[in-house]
DNA sequence: CTTGTAAATGTAATTTTAACACTTAATTGC
DNA sequence: GCAATTAAGTGTTAAAATTACATTTACAAG
């Protein structure tokens, strides 16, 4: 019977999650070596089971801080999966979380610990069960999300330069953009502030560094602005 | 301890389905009037249980079909929902899907022998649950999708007026679109058939009609052609 | 004081979007 | 049969956004 709540199967539910840093070198993504059968030795995402009195996003919050000791990291919901047989063991079906996080704020002492590991996107293993399923499906939205709405918040220093957001947004985007159409289009949505400090470290000459305008980023979300580069 | 599934709880699994219809009169959402307590005779979405060795996708589409005899519907995951007591039975977390179907062609009679009924969107009752917030993101989702690519395809009947098209446009985006404007850009896409074909009902002069074509729509999908009205 | 390096800067051509109103085709009623 | 009615059909112009493209600047190092 359709609704009979007595009767109905109950099933594992498991959060994977799906995390994005930046660096110097380009977009990464975070990856655990399991520790455990099956696939014990393999790269994989992080996951875990929801527990009875948890909610999903909270189980993702969870379950990242339970391998990588990181907090207060916001996730996205992504993707709910189901296929039959996704997960030899036994039935489980999983829902995706993806977030973007600073490497650099977020010591990679802790991270070495805990056994995770940062792997260029470009460069990424092959994972176990359909987490490559779920990790070109997060990059997909990253994309996506990224050509809606600027998202160098999350995965950038506080102070950074132009230089850096312009390669965060060709990493992510995998393609070149041209830096003075990028820098009036970025300055013409007025969410940067220009600080008076340079970074001395990369040119003799020293780049300026920025911060994201809260305030004002927050009000443009209102309206949805897209950024198409 | 993070990955036995062994001790991992188990928890009920749901999908709910948001059914989106166009007719004359604009945007429509189907309901049923829950014949089961809880909330028995309030209006609701469809749903029901995940079984044991289903897909979500197989569940939805199965549910879909326990209410409205409809087949063969496409749906779209949308989200997954899991506070802990937004059913108020018992836990359990709730997949929503969603899809757009032409009301024409799904006969009113099956739908009227299940207990289903369409609602325009500016006139849904409240809804038993979260089932309000899933409707609300759907609709969310739905406008974001229609401005990324066409959607006429599922809602509208094989030939179609431009007229219709617009209005369906109009509709889903909730405001008023430049006819003129809305035309050239459509023919810029390149992806309807105009046919000889007239259609007589609504006017005296009468009104060529088009069909889209799939040959050429699916080309330009690979291109993830926005179309900003 | 010359050299090297990355940073910073502006303009013009093209494309896209937005605003706007009259003519046409055919039926209906007189 | 002709005047009236009704929705369909059609182009142009101004404004805005996007793209392409190259030189100068500030500073440290030698």
């Amino acid at each position: 019977m359709l609704n009979s709540y007595s009767t109905a199967d109950k099933v594992l539910l498991a959060v994977d999650c799906i995390i994005f840093g930046f660096d110097e070198e380009g977009l990464k993504i975070l990856l655990i070596k399991r520790d455990f059968e099956p696939e014990k030795g393999k790269w994989s995402l992080m996951g875990g089971f929801l527990k009875k009195e948890e909610v999903l996003d909270t189980a993702a919050i969870r379950v990242l801080n339970t391998y990588t000791g990181l907090q207060d990291i916001y996730m996205e919901q992504l993707y709910t999966y189901s296929e039959i047989d996704r997960d030899p063991v036994e039935r489980t079906i999983s829902v995706a979380y993806y977030a973007l996080i600073n490497i650099e704020n977020h010591n990679a002492e802790l991270i070495q610990n805990y056994h995770a590991k940062w792997f260029s996107v470009s460069e990424v293993p092959k994972l176990i069960f359909d987490h490559d399923n779920m990790l070109a499906h997060a990059i997909r939205r990253l994309r996506y999300r990224t050509s809606m709405r600027p998202v160098g918040f999350e995965l950038l220093p506080e102070k950074f330069k132009m230089s850096q957001l312009l390669k965060l947004y060709e990493s992510i985007l995998d393609k070149q953009i041209d830096k003075r159409n990028f820098i009036s289009k970025i300055n013409s949505l007025d969410i940067l502030i220009k600080l008076d400090e340079k970074d001395m470290t990369s040119s003799r000459k020293g780049s300026y560094l920025y911060t994201f305008d809260k305030e004002k980023y927050d009000a443009k979300l209102l309206n949805n602005f897209a950024l198409n580069f």
